[in-house]
RNA sequence: CGCGGGGUGGAGCAGUCUGGUAGCUCAUCGGGCUCAUAACCCGAAGGUCGUCGGUUCAAAUCCGGCCCCCGCAA
């Protein structure tokens, strides 16, 4: 069971490392993008391809799905990113129980947006859990876990596909595993959870008064979606994509120190900021080069909305 | 028919309202200056203005169809 990108590779890997799969679950088809068109779920997509049988029920607590299940008679139920809470009747139908691959070293970051959270929160560390499924939101025994750095540079859109097969071997690992009887559930420390809810745009809008390392990593934590947006030259841009400066400061935050072709730098609280790649409202990305080309800044402007 | 922005030399923009020789910054090429340079000076090349049709003496500009890109909303 799964939805997004993120959980193709589970699948795959469960898919080539031989295992049987009797049927996929994932989110229905839903309007998306200009003109509200029907897009498909990635896992759809992957697992038509491969000829497994797909379902998508919008609800699993109608009881239909769980029949849909208990026809299958799965071993074990494999879950990255469905986006549903399993009730308990499904949890407990596989003799093996269900597995879920998290994307965070839990019981940090429960919820939705682990790998954004980490990145925003200056984390430079962080990982895949694979964990028994229980009621609570992430909550479940720790089965495996796999910890990896966080590059200074390093957008939540690379660290995706980073773990996103880091995510997928440790499964397969850790399945074998269930079936020799070689791994231990753990219970986690309730006292060290937090939380990472999901995203939103209202965490897009950058405020240059936080320090350069605050700003930085809310670019990259919210990269590709909804992504940090500023103001440049009175432009609506997002700012896709930043290297951290040395500056002596001083200046109010937002001051353009340089804006030519050697860089875009801007003055934050501490620190400062190179705008290396932007996006202006109805364009396409471009280098922060490029934008000046078309839009002359005066070294010494502020940016305000 | 969800809302909106946009397609102009290689890149980013102006010009469109108020039709009349297509402009700016950068890149490219040639030359110059310099110990040297991504710096500076001089010069040059490069565009059927997304596409099809209409109006007009004349269309990047006004009118209509189509294609493509992007943001929002989901």
């Amino acid at each position: 069971m799964g939805t997004p990108d993120f959980a193709v590779p589970s699948l795959k890997a469960l898919v080539e490392a031989g295992h049987e799969i009797c049927g996929v679950f994932t989110q229905p088809d839903k309007p998306k993008n200009r003109g509200m068109k029907l897009q498909a779920p990635p896992v759809k997509e992957y697992a038509l391809s491969v000829k497994l049988p797909v379902f998508q029920p919008t609800k699993l607590r109608d009881g239909e799905a769980l029949g849909i299940l208990k026809g299958l008679e799965p071993e074990l139920i494999a879950v990255a990113a469905y986006g549903k809470i399993l009730p308990v009747d499904i949890l407990e139908l596989p003799q093996m129980g269900c597995v879920n691959v998290h994307s965070s070293l839990l019981p940090k970051y429960r919820g939705a947006a682990p790998i954004n959270w980490a990145i925003l929160n200056g984390e430079d560390e962080t990982g895949i859990t694979i964990m028994y499924m229980a009621e609570g939101m992430d909550t479940g025994d720790i089965l495996a876990q796999r910890a990896t750095p966080i590059q200074i540079d390093e957008n939540a859109a690379q660290l995706f596909e980073r773990l996103s097969q880091m995510g997928a071997e440790l499964l397969v690992e850790t399945v074998a595993g269930i079936e020799a009887g070689t791994v231990k559930a753990v219970p986690q420390d309730e006292g060290k959870a937090s939380h990472a809810p999901m995203l939103s745009r209202e965490l897009s809008p950058m405020d240059w008064s936080r320090t350069a390392r605050q700003l930085h990593d809310q670019v990259r934590g919210l990269y590709p979606w909804p992504a940090a947006v500023a103001a440049v030259d009175g432009v609506r841009c997002k700012i896709l994509r930043t290297a951290l400066v040395e500056n002596a400061g001083g200046q109010t935050p937002g001051t353009v120190l340089q804006a030519d072709k050697k860089g875009l730098r801007v003055a934050c609280g501490s620190g400062a900021l190179e705008i290396l790649e932007l996006q202006p409202d109805g364009k396409k990305a471009m280098a922060a080069s490029a934008f000046l080309m078309g839009h002359p800044i005066r070294k010494g402007a502020v940016l305000t909305d």
